[in-house]
DNA sequence: TAGCGACTGGTTTTT
DNA sequence: CCAGTCGCTA
């Protein structure tokens, strides 16, 4: 607990003025490593201390839920006790518990559910049968991700029907749009985007409703601001309407989630939506070595698309980006891994300070079993999720289906887990008479327990032998879901996996099932934090929060224990040593983002936002030849673009892993060494490197004209030095990246990766 | 109905 | 390489 006046000390100008300027709009464009989350948490603060603001007053927008907790972590520490009365949180969490509470005005049942991606592929797929449209010729994915795209710009089925005039992918689009929304109606679900869609539905139409928390939010910010969508602006604009003061901060930069729907101009255009905003830069940086910085500076001034921030920093210049070449994918990850142990041994860094960023969540796999082999332990963010993982799929679809029946979606998935005599053709059947009565399937199965239980004829037409695993199933569920209106959560996921032979079918199965078991166990520990709710309201958080919660979400920070993590996944985060792997055309920049320059220019983004995790070290690397799926290559590997948008002065070539001893061998376990991996570099820059000797006259990008004046082999790379004209002087520069051009003989061969 | 083997097609990033 | 699908058999 500090007094007010405290919060100030310590800030430099701009921060404090974003601290201090609390009423109006304001729009905080906050450059990586420049002290926002302090600032954040120090303008609450400021609110609860020096303006008298209560924090039941505030509302606060972040982009994971891990955010949103820290953020009431340090605000507690802060102000002291009366912090917890502050919502924070997502938007997605923040609508899914206003629509649990409000949702009724729209006729929505209190006991709503959440559909994942999962759920809602198999919806849309579902409604694609059901609209008679072949799956195959119309991806379900696809389709999702058109309805996705729409509902995140507030569009119902209708209006997309309206605008799909003509073009017949729209067309089924719109129309499957219609039976989903049908589907999700009837199911008493919501998907992700509906959180968002049906909350701004509800203020819309229900001005009483928007008007209560507009009175209640005095105060409102919104972090992560680039990366919201037209869906959450709409939102927060219609809470702020009333007061106006209204904080967003995000950095245009550091947007990388477009292909979410994200809309950078939320951002862009904030100044024109709101003409009387205040406008501050956080400028200064923090965080990285002026290297690290430079070097990111220096790679997204190539976005055409950007404004000009100012970032600077006043820290020491640190040391050279490491790059490293490798040949093979399992190299690349076994330098890395040897380097991190070098590291630990020579420089007094754990494993737990270095994380490795990747493009693809496939990447990893190189890394864990470099990891495993060299003996260092890591932590992996994401992957495979646990929400994800069959067993906890299917735990989950039963626990849905007790706190909602209207869930033919979680039915379908566990009728058959474990088998018990339901097929397909009789699931097919209940589901096409549940469908003719208008009701859903598990009350229609309930009705056929009832008939044959009073003797009447089956109403469905099913063999009896199904009749009689129909009854029992529905027997099973219906005393189940009655238990879990007075049995505390644990005790029912208990009596859950008994009963519904879910225990034995997964501790039976030939498909790993201690793990599988241990995956069930660790849920049922994560539902013991709900035990203490009144019975149906710990069902109803265990749900929320796992359809909610993120894979950061899920992380924390371990002290000895290396990080990977996707460049999406790292956003927000820090690490005093960072990799970045996989520096390729076609990786990354990844090759589904080649055909537009915006896209592109996207992923570079994503480059610079990887960069800026780094405090101290920064290392890059790619590959030569990358595994594709059955071990194949697509040939050899180009580098990426990126690389030689860096400029050349900040990065030096690295041999990974060898200590001062040199006792460690670089080797790539199947008999290549970085002296193998030297050559193919000289061999990837084409056949004029090779050719390129002391004295010819070559051309760089930015420095200029040039005579070569030494050619010293090294490691993974050649390293040449140049002597340039111009006053610019002589040049050590890496062949493979530097952007060089030989001047006369026959080559128009640029010598850098293409 | 369930289980198995063969086959296909498809692969970014995630609240 | 992997998951999802298809068709066959018990």
């Amino acid at each position: 607990m500090v007094v007010a006046a405290e919060l100030l000390g310590g800030l430099n100008p701009a921060q404090r003025e974003a601290v201090e300027t609390v009423e109006g709009p304001l729009l905080i464009v906050a450059g990586p490593g420049s002290g926002k989350t302090r600032v954040i948490t120090h303008r609450i603060a400021w609110l609860v201390l020096g303006c008298g603001v209560r924090p039941y007053d505030i509302l606060a927008m972040t982009f994971t839920n891990k955010a949103a907790r820290e953020m009431g972590d340090r605000l507690g520490r802060l102000v002291g006790g009366h912090s917890d009365a502050l919502t924070a949180g997502t938007f997605h969490s923040f609508c899914a518990r206003l629509l649990r509470r409000e949702g009724e005005h729209l006729g929505l049942p209190r006991n709503y559910l959440i559909y994942d991606d999962a759920d809602q592929t198999a919806a849309i797929k579902q409604c694609l049968e059901d609209g008679g449209y072949d799956p195959r010729r119309f991806p379900p994915r696809a389709v999702l991700s058109r309805i996705s795209r729409a509902k995140s710009v507030l569009q119902d089925s209708r209006v997309m029907a309206q605008q799909a005039q003509g073009d017949y992918f729209e067309e089924v689009c719109a129309r499957v749009y219609r039976l989903y929304e049908e589907l999700l109606g009837r199911n008493s679900a919501l998907d992700f985007d509906d959180l968002l869609l049906r909350t701004a539905q509800l203020f819309r139409e229900f001005p009483a409703v928007l008007g209560r928390y507009q009175q209640r939010y005095n105060y409102l910010m919104v972090d992560e601001f680039q990366d919201t969508n037209i869906a959450q602006y709409r939102i927060s604009q219609m809470l702020a309407r009333t007061h106006e003061n209204f904080c967003v901060v995000g950095d245009p930069d550091q947007s990388i989630y477009s292909w979410r729907s994200a809309d950078v101009r939320n951002i862009l255009n904030f100044k024109t939506d709101y003409p009387g905003a205040r406008v501050i830069a956080l400028g200064q940086n923090y965080r990285s070595t002026a290297t690290i910085l430079n070097a990111a500076q220096g790679l997204i001034s190539s976005n055409g698309q950007r404004l000009e921030n100012g970032l600077f920093t006043e820290n020491a210049t640190g040391l050279p980006v490491q790059l490293h070449e490798a040949y093979t994918e399992d190299e690349e990850a076994g330098s890395v891994i040897a380097e991190i142990g070098r590291l630990a041994r020579e420089e007094g860094f754990k494993p737990g300070d270095c994380a490795v960023l990747y493009r693809v969540n496939a990447q990893s796999r190189a890394l864990e079993e470099a990891c495993l082999s060299q003996g260092v332990k890591y932590r992996l963010v994401g992957g495979t999720r646990f929400y994800q993982r069959r067993e906890i799929k299917d735990l989950t679809a039963y626990l849905r289906l007790l706190y909602n029946q209207q869930d033919d979606v979680s039915l379908s998935r566990i009728i058959s887990v474990p088998p018990r005599g339901i097929g397909v053709k009789s699931i097919q059947q209940i589901g096409q008479w549940a469908a003719s009565q208008g009701i859903s399937m598990f009350e229609g199965m309930r009705r056929v327990a009832a008939a044959r239980e009073s003797g009447m004829p089956c109403p469905a037409r099913l063999a009896s032998r199904t009749v009689a695993a129909v009854a029992r199933f529905a027997g099973v569920i219906d005393r189940l879901a009655a238990l879990s209106q007075e049995v505390e959560i644990v005790k029912l996921v208990d009596l859950l996996l008994e009963e519904s032979g879910l225990r034995k079918h997964i501790q039976e199965s030939d498909d790993r099932p201690e793990e599988r078991w241990e995956n069930v166990l660790a849920y049922r520990a994560l539902a013991q934090e709900f035990n203490a709710e009144t019975p149906p309201d710990g069902l109803a958080g265990l749900l929320e929060r796992t359809a909610l919660v993120s894979q950061v979400d899920e992380y924390e920070e371990a002290e000895d224990s290396l990080t990977l993590i996707t460049l999406h996944q790292a956003k927000g985060l820090e690490f005093p040593v960072v990799f970045i792997v996989g520096l390729e055309e076609g990786l990354l920049p990844h090759s589904r983002s080649l055909d537009s320059e915006e896209q592109v220019e996207e992923e570079r983004r994503l480059c610079y936002v990887g960069m800026t995790r780094a405090q101290q070290r920064l290392y890059l690397l790619r590959a030569f030849r990358r595994g594709f799926r059955n071990g194949t290559t697509s040939g050899p590997a180009v580098a990426s673009r990126f690389l030689r948008e860096i400029p050349g002065g900040l990065v030096a070539s690295a041999a990974l892993g060898r200590g001062r001893a040199g006792a460690v061998a670089a080797d790539d376990g199947r008999g290549g060494s970085i002296r193998a991996a030297a050559l193919a570099a000289a061999a990837a820059a084409g056949p004029a490197a090779e050719r390129l000797r002391v004295g010819d006259a070559v051309r760089h990008r930015a420095f200029g004209e040039g005579i070569v004046t030494a050619y010293d082999p090294t490691a993974s790379d050649v390293e040449i030095t140049v002597e340039f004209s111009g006053g610019v002087g002589a040049k050590r520069l890496l062949l493979s990246y530097a952007p060089l051009e030989r001047l006369e003989g026959s080559g128009d061969s640029g010598l850098g990766g293409r």
